[in-house]
RNA sequence: GGAGAGAUGUCCGAGUGGUCGAAGGAGCCGGACUCGAAAUCCGGUGUAGUGCUAUGCAUUACCGAGGGUUCGAAUCCCUCUCUCUCCGCCA
């Protein structure tokens, strides 16, 4: 969440941001709440202070007329107090949650826009693939080589599960390394993470695991989730501590399942491993110092073109316009890696996503560092894709497919794949 | 899954319902001593709020989390989380 003390310093920024975002959020309501609150918690601490002071008179010996007294007093206090308290807690709880409905501020050059196509394609690397044949799709490629096969991830798991087989399995497996080594090779401390977290790591990294809209799966009676990704479990790593400065940066990349519901994401924009209910990421995130996230955010992303040039894939940067960021992004840049296979004649598709998040999440889980000034602060924490298995293998199948229906293996995953080619 | 023990500040650790935001130690910061350092001695040293006559003063909350009992809770009761020990089961 945002400062709330910068409701009012920071008003017009806020209410200006909330437009850019599109985004439905009652501020005035917020901010007379938020003094109803403040109102309402000067009277509380009074009558505590009453109280207290009370209490203390009791301490030595009394005759008993004046301890009789003062305990008709206290409890005089008590009844007045909890009547106050109460209407405080109500206040507070309904601030608390109207608070975390305001999105975090929003980096200057971020377009502004409110849907997907606002978003501002920022590069280019490569040419889109050509095919002297009339191109497939990853769908089709996979089946056809008998390394993806749907219908019985549907008829065991349901509709959008899969199983991957045979060289598949290698093929997936080799990119989690390749991608691994990468990361690695830049100073992050690998992980692999639980699958599940807690609501309220969820809720503090921004992920709201209730109602209907929800991409999120909880686990009945637990208070637990499926992670929808590694970016909930790195970033919870650190939640109620206070880091020392000489330990940032701290750049972490984890393993893990994602599970999402993808309520109402059918269609044809994403049919196959495009859009499904689980699939293993390697994530990148990083702990920083304020001054130095915008910086991180530019090392994630080169990094993530690393291994996408690396695989010799063709695909652009996309500065995601401000309608599109989620609420605890300041900045978010997304790699879409050209698709053969996508539409009629091939489109860009999201491969990766970085965000930086401010201390908007930080806030919301305690994360701080100890500044020279000796006083906590709050770190900035950044998330970023290193690599999305599945929606990697939709671009090699579709970009690497022959005529032949075969697919070559990228030149940089041969040695981690022990074969250059997978063919019937 | 069963039985038991525990969770206190940066760390270790004491704590009989009121004199406890919390003994004692370590660490850290400042000072004295020293040519300098170590040792020693003296002083200081949590976090998050709120109010105001605002580099300060006052006040509230925080002893794993959330409830409860009480005039008053670190201390008593309940629920939960986590850690440790033993048993069972198991890749």
């Amino acid at each position: 969440m945002i400062d709330t003390r910068e409701l009012k310093t920071r008003y017009d920024e806020i209410k200006k941001n909330i437009e850019n975002r599109f985004m439905n959020v009652d501020l005035d309501k917020i901010v007379a709440d938020q003094e109803k609150r403040a109102a309402l918690m000067q009277e509380t601490e009074a009558l505590r202070a009453k109280r207290n002071e009370n209490a203390q008179k009791m301490k030595g010996k009394l005759d008993p007329d004046t301890r009789k007294a003062l305990i008709e007093e206290g409890k005089a206090i008590k009844d007045e107090l909890s009547k106050v308290e109460a209407e405080y807690n109500e206040i507070d709880k309904l601030f608390a949650e109207e608070a975390r409905t305001i999105p975090n501020y929003t980096h200057p050059d971020a377009p502004i826009g409110k849907e997907d196509k606002d978003s501002l394609a920022v590069k280019f690397y490569g040419e889109p693939t050509k095919f002297p044949f009339k191109a497939k799709d990853h769908v089709q490629i996979g089946e056809d080589l008998d390394i993806l096969d749907f219908d019985n991830g549907a008829k065991v798991a349901g509709q959008k599960f899969y199983y991957i087989k045979n060289k598949g399995v290698i093929l997936q497996m080799a990119l989690e390394r390749y991608a691994m080594d990468i990361v690695l090779k830049h100073g992050f401390t690998p992980f692999i993470t639980p699958d599940i977290a807690k609501e309220e790591i969820l809720n503090g990294i921004g992920f709201n695991p209730r109602g209907a809209e929800s991409n999120i799966y909880t686990i009945e009676g637990t208070g637990t989730c499926l992670v929808g990704t590694a970016e909930i479990t790195l970033g919870g790593y650190y939640s109620g501590e206070i880091i020392p400065k000489d330990k940032l940066p701290i750049k972490m990349t984890g393993l893990s399942h994602c599970f999402r519901r993808e309520a109402g994401g059918a269609g044809q924009y994403s049919k196959g491993l495009y859009r499904v209910h689980q699939f293993s990421k390697l994530e990148m995130f990083i702990y920083c110092l304020p001054e130095e996230s915008d910086k991180f955010h530019q090392e994630i992303l080169s990094i993530e073109e690393e291994i996408f040039q690396g695989l010799e894939l063709p695909y652009r940067i996309v500065d995601t316009a401000t309608g599109d960021l989620g609420a605890p992004a300041y900045r978010k840049f997304d790699i879409e890696a050209w698709m053969p296979g996508r539409g009629d004649e091939g489109e860009y598709g999201e491969v990766t996503s970085t965000s930086n998040c401010t201390d908007y999440q930080a806030r919301s889980l305690n994360i701080r560092y100890r500044d020279d000034d000796g006083k906590p602060k709050f770190v900035h924490m950044l998330n970023g894709t290193a690599v999305a298995l599945s929606r990697a293998i939709v671009a090699i199948l579709e970009n690497y497919q022959n005529e032949d229906g075969s697919v070559t293996i990228p030149p940089a995953l041969v040695p981690y794949c022990g074969f250059d080619r997978i063919s019937k």
